[in-house]
DNA sequence: AAGCATGATTAAGG
DNA sequence: CCTTAATCATGCTT
C-alpha cells in the first residue's frame, strides 16, 4: 500500500508504451455481430490478462473498471462459474484436514512446562522451580543464580510473546488484506466463501509454520539457558565459611551418629542458606572422608570439639546464655580439661555405652559426650599419645566401617596403626 | 601447573 | 529414598 506511488512511478512509462490504446479499444466494444469479431475480442481479453502484470496500478484499475463494464462480462462470468463448479470438488478433495502436528504439540507442551507460554507472572518462577527440581532434588534454592536464571527466562519469554504477537498481527493483517482482495476479485471471477475460507486456512498454516519456527528457537534458547544453569550448578562453589563452620560444628558434635534427621537437615540448610540436598551431600562427603582418613581431620575435630564443648559447658554452668559462636576461651577450657581427662573419659564411656540409643535425650547427651571426648582426645594428644589413641579410636566407627552399630568404646581395637595414631600429625 | 580440597553426581545396596 | 564409595569437575593453594 505504501509503495503504490513508487510502483506507479516506476512502471508508468512502460505500461503506457507497451499497450497503447488497449483500454480504449476495450471500451469501444467493437461490433459483436460476427464470430470473427468475437474471437478477436476474446483474444484481446486474453492478451490483456496475460500482460496484466506489466501494467501500472492506476492503469490496471481503469482496465478493471472497463472490464467490469464490458457487455461480455456476465457471460464470461457465467462460463467461469460453470468451470469452477466442475473443478471445485477436486480442489476440496485435495486439501482437507491436517493432522495435529506432533512436533508442534511437543513444542507447545515444553513451552508451557517451562513457563514461557503459560500464565503471566507466575510462569517464570514456576519454571525456575521446575528447573531446580530437575537439577537437584527439591526444595527451593535461594540464590543469585536462580534470579539470574529467572531473569533470563523472563527475557526469553518476553521476546517470545512480542514475536508471537507480531506474527499474529501480521497474520491478521495479511488475512484481511487477502480477503479484501478476494472479495474485490469476486466481482470479476467467481469465488465461493469456501474458497476464501480455504485461502485463510492456507495463510494461517503458513503463519503457524513460522510460529513453529519461533517456538522451536525459543525452546532451543530455553534448553541452552537451562543447561547452562545446570552446568552452573554443577560448577560448584564452595560454601561460605560460616556455613562450613555450622556444618562442621554439627558434624563433630554428633560424631557418634552424624546422621542429621530431616528436620535437622532443614534447620542446617536454613542456617547455612543452602539446600537440604546440599546438606545431605555435605554430610555424605564428610562422613566418608572423615572415616577414610580420621587422622587428617584430627585437628579440625579437636577444634570444633573444643569450641562446642566450651559453649556446652558454658550452657550447663551458666544456665541460659549460650550461643556466642566466638568461643571465649577455648584454649583455657582445653587446659582445664587436661587436668582430669581420665575421669571424664570414664564417665564418657559409661554414658556412651548405656544411654544414647534412640531417645532424644540420649542423643543430646551423646552430643555432649562426643564433644567432651574430643576435648579429651585433644588434651590427651598433647600429654600422652597412648591415651589419645585409645580415646580416639572408638569414635563409633567399627572395623567394618559402620557408624551406627559401633561396639562399646571399651573394645579398643588399635593395633598401632588405627585412626588413632594422633601424635604424628597433631603437630601439623 | 600440580596437587589438594570440596561440592556434586553416579552406581550399588539396603 | 537414603547411604556409601567412587568419581568427576572445579576451586584454591602452593
Amino acid at each position: 500500500m505504501d509503495d503504490q506511488p513508487r510502483l506507479m512511478h516506476s512502471s508508468h512509462g512502460v505500461g503506457m508504451a507497451g499497450h497503447p490504446g488497449l483500454a480504449q479499444h476495450m471500451q469501444d466494444g467493437t461490433g459483436g455481430a460476427d464470430g470473427e469479431g468475437r474471437k478477436q475480442d476474446i483474444g484481446d481479453i486474453l492478451q490483456q490478462i496475460m500482460t496484466i502484470t506489466d501494467q501500472s496500478l492506476d492503469e490496471a484499475q481503469a482496465r478493471k473498471h472497463a472490464l467490469n463494464c464490458h457487455r461480455m462480462k456476465p457471460a464470461l462470468f457465467n462460463v467461469l462459474c460453470e468451470i469452477k463448479e466442475k473443478t471445485v470438488l477436486s480442489i476440496r478433495g485435495a486439501q482437507e484436514e491436517e493432522p495435529p502436528d506432533a512436533q508442534l504439540m511437543r513444542l507447545d507442551n515444553m513451552l508451557l512446562a517451562e513457563g514461557v507460554s503459560g500464565p503471566e507472572k507466575g510462569g517464570g518462577s514456576a519454571a525456575a522451580a521446575a528447573a531446580a527440581a530437575a537439577a537437584g532434588g527439591g526444595g527451593s534454592d535461594n540464590s543469585a543464580e536462580h534470579s539470574d536464571y529467572r531473569a533470563k527466562l523472563s527475557q526469553i519469554r518476553q521476546i517470545y510473546h512480542t514475536e508471537l504477537e507480531k506474527y499474529e498481527q501480521a497474520c491478521n493483517e495479511f488475512t484481511t488484506h487477502v480477503m479484501n482482495l478476494l472479495r474485490e476479485q469476486s466481482r470479476t471471477r467467481p469465488i465461493s466463501p469456501k474458497e476464501i475460507e480455504r485461502m485463510v486456512g492456507i495463510i494461517h498454516r503458513k503463519f503457524s509454520s513460522i510460529q513453529m519456527q519461533l517456538k522451536q528457537s525459543t525452546c532451543e534458547a530455553v534448553m541452552i539457558l537451562r543447561s547452562r544453569f545446570l552446568d552452573a550448578r554443577r560448577k560448584r562453589r564452595n560454601f561460605n565459611k560460616q556455613a562450613t563452620e555450622i556444618l562442621n560444628e554439627y558434624f563433630y558434635s554428633h560424631l557418634s551418629n552424624p546422621y542429621p534427621s530431616e528436620e535437622a537437615k532443614e534447620e542446617l540448610a536454613k542456617k547455612c542458606s543452602i539446600t537440604v540436598s546440599q546438606v545431605s551431600n555435605w554430610f555424605g562427603n564428610k562422613r566418608i572422608r572423615y572415616k577414610k582418613n580420621i587422622g587428617k581431620f584430627q585437628e579440625e575435630a579437636n577444634m570444633y570439639a573444643a569450641k562446642t564443648a566450651a559453649t556446652a559447658t558454658s550452657v550447663s554452668t551458666h544456665g541460659s546464655q549460650a550461643n556466642s559462636p566466638s568461643t571465649p576461651n577455648s584454649a583455657g577450657s582445653a587446659g582445664s580439661f587436661n587436668m582430669n581427662s581420665g575421669d571424664l573419659f570414664m564417665s564418657v564411656q559409661s554414658l556412651n555405652g548405656d544411654s544414647y540409643q534412640g531417645a532424644q535425650v540420649g542423643a543430646n547427651v551423646q552430643s555432649q559426650v562426643d564433644t567432651l571426648r574430643h576435648v579429651i582426645s585433644q588434651t590427651g594428644g598433647y600429654s600422652e599419645s597412648l591415651a589419645a589413641s585409645q580415646i580416639y579410636s572408638p569414635q563409633g566407627i567399627n572395623a567394618n566401617g559402620g557408624w551406627q552399630d559401633a561396639p562399646t568404646p571399651s573394645s579398643v581395637t588399635s593395633p598401632t596403626e588405627g585412626p588413632g595414631s594422633v601424635h604424628s600429625d597433631t603437630s601439623n
